[in-house]
RNA sequence: GGGCGAAUGGCGGAACUGGUAGACGCGUUGGACUCAAAAUCCAAUAGUAGCAAUACUGUGAGAGUUCGAUUCUCUCUUUGCCCA
């Protein structure tokens, strides 16, 4: 016997596949279709064992959908636009195309040794012209639908590297590669329209009942609707303002009204452009950061006008009208009311500045003479010192009786908010795909004719500029339309609308007309399985969702909303981290373990200090690299264990034990096989055995239901379970007639897992039928014996092995004979039996 | 600060609708094979007491519902993730 050769077998049947074009899809409507999708990774250079788990996971669901008979398509591409690219090139001097399509090269070769069951005749990239023209043809449509439209807005501006940062480019204020300070610069960008469908977005998700509720909720909070009030304050003064309009979720506060705030960028802030206190003030509130938690943590600021706000439900009432940093432009209308008693900001702010703190809600369990002291009250309660809301029920009723209130004296309106902003898609960068805009001389912009698509990016780049470096090529930026000189956009879209739309683009990947056809997307989509990482909960899900509804909205031929039927969110991959004496971290093949103790490898007298377990990152060097695993145990073993230590969506822990562990199993499958193999070439018995017959039977059940579960780890544990009943039976039974046909259907149950070597030996048994999914018998799950337990008050005392169906007085009878058992129940009454059939019975007795 | 989860042996984890807690794997211990080691195989492995049969305790802590709770309800603790 030889030991199992991964390395040839798998190779083989990988050329098999790939040859014969196993995993090529076409429309069959004679099937049901299953459209098997992962989030399409970023050729950043080589796979990661994020993408091992991910895609593994995957590949599991499309083989055992395939083997079920349904129309698989599970197709693979690349998020091929974006900064890393750039990045790279910039440092080393070579072309962003060269160096992303030579890491998708490369990473497709390692995916390939995985042995995933992926149609590579769909592969897309989006960074292709072929992929990018489809992407500027809806750029132009969703203009036409106005969908798109321009407008200045605020970025943070690097103005060493002149260049635009995204949030998380920002560290503390400083661009991440210039370390400058970071200025806020107006600048005019294309914005999606995706707060046109807030609500549309938000009443989706209460069909998508296969998406985690974590990622609803996160979505949800993301649109953050919010029911409240318009109200038009009246205002006083020396300055030709008459009116502002506030935005507030708690109107019926408003007797609680000691001052209003307003943005520094509100409109009347015209009124201050010459005042240098002012301007001195505005600068200061820039430097706070406007994110939600630097609001919440820093200090409150005002600057006082000299203008009073009457508060419209106590007309004599009059407050003072501050400009304040907590106050943002673009929520609600950049002003705000303030009631110190019941709103926290408001009440810091209102000790700042010895304003009136007056509490107008007290809680449940408080008196009429509750009083807010140390800090404001924002919970629910009932209505005090309020004339005549008071005694409301705060905040169910007493907001919508204000609001009718208001609403009845013209003073304002119900009003519903979204704190979803619309989406900003320019970027400064030249790795992206290029906006089929050009600019007149007057600054309009125009589309570019379709005929015209695509705008192509420029070769031969220079991106040592400073800046956009589409900016600074000047022959690229020129262009005639219809005889006209123009200048083109040189801004390119978030990279995240390319992975919007690009699982369309896989049921239509040749066609060359549009992004899609009707015809292949009205048979794939949607999406039945998606499944990814679960920080692309909000952006990336939301994004893909809204450009469903974009292509669908005035559009007859389409209508779907959901790209995503069902959603599976995976874990991460986590490895301990290692540091030395300095402080430097090391990686896993840096350290040699010694009688449980942590050295660098080769120099055994320094010792190594273990950290926990963290996602495996390049910065902190956990990281272990899949090809070189692959390598050295195999594609089968590698996803054996990535799938076997945890839940699928939990974090997994590496571990080079489990990796051993699941390649040494693999090897005593393959011992197994062998004696199978010699077993069933002798000649055999006529008999049936009933026992394999059930196990086999039970263990099908099992991993079909812990499959559609997405229990994958569970699954393992079956195979491990199924190898220890067949290797002793094997060891114990003689030669019966139904040893291969049982065989055969454990193989084709493991072959999700291990694809490669199941084939192999499904092959060897000369197996020649299509291979599907085995059935189970449902009423032969069961034994005839059963296992019952015995309970005496509620604790468990015995098992007895009895005939299924036994009847309540048979158990009962034999409880009463049983010399063990007797003890509990002599000379006591027997008060209540439960019995649960099949299951137990519990004896209750007088104590 | 707000929102959403989680907590089970030395470790990862399993447990159908409320019905045998700890499947399966790792680790550990003992044994076989070997001159020896590795590999492999066999056995044990929640804790306490006991030679054993067995008994008691036990699913983060405390209460509740129930004949019966890892599972349902409430309070608390710790912890993770998201808003960021």
């Amino acid at each position: 016997m030889e030991r199992y050769n991964f390395k040839n077998i798998e190779e083989k049947w990988q050329n098999k596949w790939e040859v014969n074009k196993e995993f090529s899809s076409q429309i069959d409507k004679s099937k049901k279709k299953f459209y098997c999708l992962e989030m399409f990774p970023y050729p950043s250079g080589k796979i990661h064992m994020g993408h091992v788990r991910n895609y593994t996971i995957g590949d599991v669901l499309s083989r055992y959908k395939s083997l079920k008979g349904f129309n698989v398509l599970h197709p693979m591409g690349w998020d091929a636009f974006g900064m890393p690219a750039e990045n790279a090139a910039r440092e080393n001097k070579l072309d962003p195309k060269n160096w992303t399509n030579k890491n998708i090269e490369t990473m497709k070769n390692q995916l390939k040794k995985l042995g995933l069951s992926i149609d590579w005749d769909r592969e897309i990239s989006t960074c292709s012209e072929e992929y990018y023209k489809h992407q500027q043809m809806f750029f132009l449509e969703l203009l036409e639908k106005k969908l798109v439209y321009r407008k200045e807005n605020y970025v943070n501006w690097d103005p060493v590297d002149e260049t635009v940062l995204a949030n998380e480019q920002v560290i503390d204020g400083k661009g991440w590669r210039s370390g400058a300070i970071v200025e806020r610069k107006k600048l005019n960008q294309w914005f999606f329209n995706i707060s046109k469908f807030s609500q549309d977005l938000l009443d989706g998700l209460e069909e998508l009942d296969k998406w985690p509720n974590k990622v609803k909720t996160m979505q949800k909070n993301w649109i953050g609707k919010s029911f409240g009030c318009e109200i038009d304050f009246k205002i006083t003064g020396d300055l030709p303002v008459k009116n502002i309009k506030c935005f507030t979720t708690r109107p019926d506060t408003l007797f609680g009204f000691s001052f209003l705030a307003l943005s520094v960028d509100h409109e009347i802030s015209r009124f201050y452009k010459d005042n240098k206190e002012f301007l001195k003030f505005k600068e200061d509130c820039s430097k706070t950061g406007t994110t939600e938690e630097a609001i919440a943590v820093g200090e409150k600021i005002g600057f006082k006008t000299n203008l009073k706000a009457i508060n419209p439900i106590n007309t004599e009432q009059e407050v003072p009208v501050y400009f304040a940093n907590f106050v943002l432009m673009d929520y609600g209308f950049g002003a705000v009311f303030g009631c110190p008693a019941h709103d926290q900001r408001d009440f810091e702010f209102a000790k700042k500045y010895n304003l009136e703190i007056k509490t107008v809600v007290r809680p449940h369990d408080q008196n009429e003479k509750f009083e807010v002291a140390n800090e404001a009250y924002p919970g629910p309660g009932i209505l005090i010192n309020s004339n005549f809301l008071n005694g409301l029920k705060a905040p169910e009723d007493s907001v919508t009786e204000t609001i009718k209130y208001l609403e009845n004296k013209k003073l304002g309106k119900k009003q519903i908010n979204y704190r979803l902003k619309d989406w900003g898609v320019s970027r400064q960068r030249y790795w992206g795909c290029p906006i089929p805009i050009a600019y007149d001389k007057f600054g309009n912009a125009h589309p570019i004719p379709k005929s015209m698509l695509p705008v192509k990016l420029p070769e031969n780049i220079d991106l040592s500029v400073r800046g956009n470096p589409l900016d600074c090529h000047s022959d690229w930026r020129e262009i005639k339309i219809n005889g006209e000189k123009m200048t083109r956009e040189t801004d390119t879209l978030d990279t995240f609308v390319c992975s919007s739309w690009y699982y369309l683009r896989f049921c239509s990947p040749n066609n060359n007309k549009y992004g899609f056809s009707k015809e292949e997307i009205d048979y794939w989509m949607p999406v039945d399985q998606y499944i990814g990482g679960v920080e692309h909960a909000i952006l990336h899900l939301l994004y893909s969702r809204f450009f469903m509804r974009a292509i669908e909205f005035k559009n007859e031929n389409f209508n779907i909303k959901e790209p995503f039927e069902s959603l599976f969110t995976q874990g991460m991959v986590c490895h301990e981290t290692y540091k030395d004496n300095d402080n430097n971290w090391l990686s896993p093949d840096e350290v040699e373990k010694i009688n449980n103790k942590f050295f660098v490898k080769n120099k055994p007298n320094q010792k190594v200090k273990v950290g926990p377990s963290e996602s495996m990152s390049k910065s902190k060097k956990n990281v272990v690299d899949p090809e070189f695993i692959i390598e050295n145990y195999g594609a089968d073993a590698v996803r054996l264990f990535i799938l076997s230590d945890s839940p699928p969506e939990k974090d997994v822990q590496w571990s080079e034990q489990g990796m051993v562990s699941s390649y040494k199993f693999i090897q005593k499958l393959w011992v197994m096989h062998c004696a199978i193999k010699d077993k069933i070439k002798k000649e055999q018995e006529e008999v049936v055995d009933k026992e394999i017959e059930k196990f086999v039977n039970q263990m099908i059940s099992k991993i079909t239901y812990n499959l559609e579960k997405f229990n994958y780890n569970v699954i393992i544990a079956n195979m491990y379970a199924t190898y220890n009943f067949l290797s002793n039976f094997i060891n114990l039974k003689r030669n019966i007639k139904n040893l291969k046909c049982n065989y055969e259907k454990i193989l084709i149950c493991f072959s999700p897992i291990i694809p490669h070597f199941s084939n192999e030996c499904l092959v060897e048994l000369s197996y020649k039928k299509e291979i599907t999914w085995p059935d189970f018998d449902k009423s032969a799950l069961s034994d005839e014996n059963i296992k019952f337990v015995i309970q005496i008050n509620g604790k468990k005392r015995s098992l007895f092995n009895v005939k299924k169906n036994i009847k309540e007085k048979d158990i009962l009878e034999m409880v009463k004979k049983d010399n063990n058992l007797n003890k509990y129940l002599d000379n006591k009454d027997i008060k209540k039996i439960i019995f649960v059939e099949n299951r137990l019975i519990n004896i209750l007795t007088n104590e």
